[in-house]
DNA sequence: AAAGAAAATGAACATCGTTCAATATCTACA
DNA sequence: TGTAGATATTGAACGATGTTCATTTTCTTT
């Protein structure tokens, strides 16, 4: 598919070294984001912003990303790299209902640690609408990301638990339940409905969802 | 606090017709701009537009509005208005339990059926933002729905329905729950996780949160 | 060393929310 | 009824944003 003027036989090697480094310039682009929204959040943090960071111009970022959806949607990937790595520490829980229930507080652990990153993979359009510029493309790590409950619920029906329920659409309240803790934290709909601080509350409602889970 | 300083009889009653021409503009503004919240969503929706629409100049919005976080304010205390009403009319139902599941599918149908103003509800920073600047403001409107829900699920209690739980904690985890399946539907996030349509998934996912709920 | 390819630049554009001096309209009273 | 003062409305202008692209700079090859 792709050809290659080939003119000399060290072209090839300046050809790979050039690869590498727009690779690299390309990286540098994404930490730099990367550190200005965890300092100033994202909506703060402008294509001006990053390109100063970088100590490059404005336009030389839009030689590496189409647009500021593109460089959205890696650092979203970036985030469930993340999420992904903070999951799969559980692998090493045997028990599938414990690994459940640990697997919504390493989610939500997650969430308010990385509130900002949490919103880009889960709430904001950006992602998702890169995501749709490119044809048939399809969210690979929001399904990841959901096989891995999904899972662990199917073996926690193996194991006799929630007798009566799918599969699938239990994954999914399960998730929705835990997403709906960390998005109504996040975006500050907490405050002002209950008296104790947001944090307590959090682990207070993950401990009512376990409870209502632990008797199916 | 305030003074007015009246200058004859008649005074007073063109100052009242002033006031209500300047409440009915007020309301004119908030007509339009929810106009075209609904036709071309909150992010499309520019002061300009507005003004164009009632056909005044963008200043004048500015006389009515101290920003655009205001009229978001206001538009947001009109969904939880129209919310409100959904909820009002499962007072009819007697048996709280049978009200709680209700009271569910009313929600996610308020979301699904107007997903900008849901997210001008319960996601957006702008009408928070804006309590924010105000003194000691609450969050009077989430308190109220919030409260519907407690009410309901206190009521399940007293008649002997979710024992060992605690009431604030585990009706905000119903809430979250249900919040949960209308943001990730609105934010298009169940797209590619599953293979049936997301309003069918919606569906069977709170049919499964009613079963977690029935056993309790 | 020069020509051609590749990379980097930053001024310029359209649009946004917002401001405010200037203008237009209305009100109260002689 | 006419006029001064209050009130309401205007829209050009500002700063900031994402984005584009003709131009310049740098690098590569011969």
């Amino acid at each position: 598919m792709f050809i290659f003027f080939v003119t000399s036989i060290q072209t090839m090697g300046t050809a790979e070294r050039k690869a590498k480094e727009k690779e690299e310039l390309k990286n540098l682009i994404l930490q730099a984001a990367r550190k200005l929204f965890a300092e100033n959040g994202i909506e703060q943090t402008t294509i001006r912003n990053i390109a100063q960071e970088i100590e490059y111009s404005v336009g030389t970022v839009y030689v590496y990303f189409k647009d500021k959806n593109e460089i959205l949607h890696h650092l979203h990937i970036q985030g469930f790299k993340q999420l992904g790595g903070d999951m799969r520490v559980l692998a090493s829980v045997d028990d599938p209902m414990e690994r459940l229930r640990a697997l919504g507080r390493v989610y939500l652990r997650f969430a308010i640690e990385n509130p900002d990153m949490y919103e880009l993979m889960f709430s904001m359009k950006a992602p998702m609408e890169f995501l749709e510029t490119l044809h048939n493309q399809e969210w690979n790590e929001g399904k990841a990301t959901f096989d891995f409950l999904r899972t662990t619920v199917n073996q926690c029906m193996e194991k006799g638990h929630f007798k009566g329920h799918e599969l699938e659409a239990l994954s999914f309240t399960i998730w929705s339940a835990t997403h709906g803790m960390a998005s109504l934290h996040i975006n500050q709909r907490i405050k002002g409905v209950n008296l104790c601080g947001p944090e307590t509350m959090l682990d207070r409602a993950y401990d009512e969802l376990v409870m209502l889970i632990n008797r199916a």
